[in-house]
DNA sequence: AGCAGGGGCAAGTAAGTACTTGCTTGACAT
DNA sequence: ATGTCAAGCAAGTACTTACTTGCCCCTGCT
């Protein structure tokens, strides 16, 4: 049991490499053993077809996910560290898929499987980001003069942007000094001095 | 003759369509004759191959974009100005493609034919940015605690993830307000007042 | 009238790809 | 020793898809 454990989680680490470098349709079943060191039958012996693989690395990246979140919202913090910690854990969140949810999100539309995965998962996080903006441009901590859906689209746009690049062109080409802890910090920094009240920043 | 330029004409618009929503891998040469009103054969008489209506599309689209450029560049205007107006461009230029540039950056490393069309643009583009920030940041006009490279991501962050999210989930369900002009005014208005020096804004 | 060129239609080829089947091997437990 | 389970290997099926070929029709020009 534990050897085939292995070999699932072997062929899994393989479709999330593969699946955020080439995306869910150009990838093949036969590409993902190979990667894998396994051979492309036992992929099916084990998940039925490729849609299973996906629907299985869709479980595990929801318990990693969920494990990054359950360790967070202690709700006695500042907006701006609500913020950045959750820009922290998109950030982290995309990296450690290797921009899998963003490169899949691409996808959504015109491979029904896929939709299916990620189903309301991005249009209903920027609906909950921005009634959470909303009331905070209510108490004065963030200016209000912007549409708060604005605002959520701006957050978002920069947390996946950042990953967005480093999948794009190959990451090599990425200054390593953007790729810290720091990047984040001044990317977030960016951000929030957009969107606080004068007085908050 | 102007028959025949009308049905290339046809068989782009509908290859632009096609390609933002699905991609280049996932269309099919027949899904676009379908759409163009045209049989498939007649595709691949006009242009050769798929990828070379690729080709021909890439054409087209660069041609506009030199045709936007061009009406540009008067360089007596302000830094916010200046960057008002590329801001205002890329999204104009995305948008029209509807999201096709944007689409295929992802298919660039994974289908040859597509990243040859991309080449550099992308990166240099970054770098091109960067420089004029920095430069900017010498004569104070834009706060210096930022490393420009960041900003610049920053600044491609925003326009393009406003395109991005129109195309992620259906443009039904983004809201008509952020659709306009005032949308991308406010989104602008967020990353300038995130990254002009304190004098300045 | 004649002819050239753009385009439709039917059919076919070759390659790729998800998925199947049947058989063998090796490790481990009883 | 015998049975079980995971995995490899070879081969094949069914389907899709880029691209081809051959033939026809129509329009417009001379």
């Amino acid at each position: 049991m534990s050897a085939a454990h292995g070999t699932e989680e072997r062929i899994l680490d393989a479709a999330t490499e593969l699946f955020s470098e080439r995306g869910y349709a150009a990838t093949t079943t036969r590409a993902i053993a190979d990667a894998a060191g396994v051979n492309e039958v036992t992929l099916f012996r084990r998940f039925e077809s490729k849609a299973g693989v996906l629907r299985a690395l869709g479980a595990r990246l929801a318990e990693r996910q969920a494990g990054r979140a359950a360790q967070a919202a202690p709700d006695s913090e500042s907006v701006r560290e609500t913020l950045l910690r959750l820009a922290r854990m998109e950030i982290e969140g995309a990296i450690e898929g290797g921009g899998l949810a963003i490169r899949l999100a691409f996808e959504a539309r015109s491979v029904p499987e896929v939709g299916e995965l990620l189903g309301e998962g991005i249009p209903s996080n920027l609906e909950g980001l921005a009634e959470y903006l909303a009331e905070h441009q209510r108490t004065g901590e963030l200016r209000a003069d912007v549409d708060p859906r604005v605002m959520a689209e701006a957050f978002f746009g920069l947390t996946s942007s950042y990953v967005m690049y480093r999948m794009v062109m190959g990451a090599a080409d990425v200054p390593a000094d953007i790729d810290s802890d720091e990047g984040i910090e001044q990317l977030f920094d960016l951000f929030w001095s957009g969107a606080a009240s004068r007085e908050e920043r």
